[in-house]
DNA sequence: ACAAGACGTCAAGCGCCTTGACCATTCGAG
DNA sequence: CTCGAATGGTCAAGGCGCTTGACGTCTTGT
């Protein structure tokens, strides 16, 4: 452990959970998603009326390559399009069972990861942690919603 | 704030600051550093002798994707190449007066967030945020050295 | 009613990365 | 010491994900 300093740790620390939650993915079946869908699933999961323009709009790419990255979710069978209930030029992106089946897996693993967490640093500091984070976000942002993104 | 997810909270908090500092150093003169040369720049200033492929390694891409990275920062004239002293197929990569300062100019980024953050949640509490982290990562990685390169 | 705007699509191109082949130099087993 | 294997670097071609630009369809606001 070199680096000390507060920004290389939360970046060691989100790398270092999400290389573990990707190696279990695999071996669970879902071995064909990459690190960029699982933004579009934590939105779509949270938004059921999304459309494709939305969704490039929180991942801060344009409405077209969002659109390949949905037809590649599709392709693979985790979210399906179903036509938008009144606006006739556009598609609502449901996730299908496999997409929550996904989602759901990533969940517990983020679960497992706090229990082991907590039996490590106690419960109290890990929940001081979380309350921590929440702070300094809400200072850095100025209280805007941060978009949860690739940050590189 | 949505997700209290703690992975969330890393990712968010980690893009938060970096915004920051990128916002900063283009005000600086620094408006040509891409956040992947923040990564180079991090092996760089503790691998004096450090050489292409070495980098490349470090950040986990070919060999050739990492000349193609060390020219592009050569020619921005925040590095520059020197004979091995004893090794004539390579070339020693060095950081320039310039490179040294663009990488002053984050620490001192990183040392201001500190102090920031010391006052919002208190000293005590930082330091154990940071001992916390680097327990977590350590549990997480087995021990071994966590490479600081881009996560997605 | 109609112009302006929004969703989605098609097409072309670019940036960063990869694979594959190659040369020059160094290493190491015999 | 020698010579084959391994290593640092380069050249070339191609892929993948993204962008810009233009367009058709549908919706909205005046």
């Amino acid at each position: 452990m070199a680096a000390p300093e507060i920004p290389a740790l939360l970046a060691m620390a989100f790398r270092v959970i999400m290389d573990h939650v990707h190696a279990s993915l695999a071996v669970d079946g879902f071995d064909d998603v990459r690190p960029a869908h699982g933004f579009a699933f934590q939105y779509l999961s949270t938004h059921s009326q999304a459309t494709a323009v939305e969704l490039g709009h929180h991942l801060g790419v344009t409405k077209q390559a969002a659109v390949q990255l949905v037809d590649e979710l599709q392709h693979l069978g985790y979210v399906q399009r179903v036509p938008h209930p009144v606006d006739r030029r556009s598609r609502v992106i449901m996730l299908t069972p496999r997409g929550w089946a996904c989602i759901q897996r990533v969940v517990n693993l983020w679960q497992d990861t706090e229990i082991r967490w907590g039996e490590l640093i106690g419960r109290e500091r890990l929940n001081g942690l979380r309350q921590d984070l929440v702070t300094l976000i809400v200072d850095c942002s100025g209280g805007q919603p941060v978009a949860l993104r690739p940050v590189w």
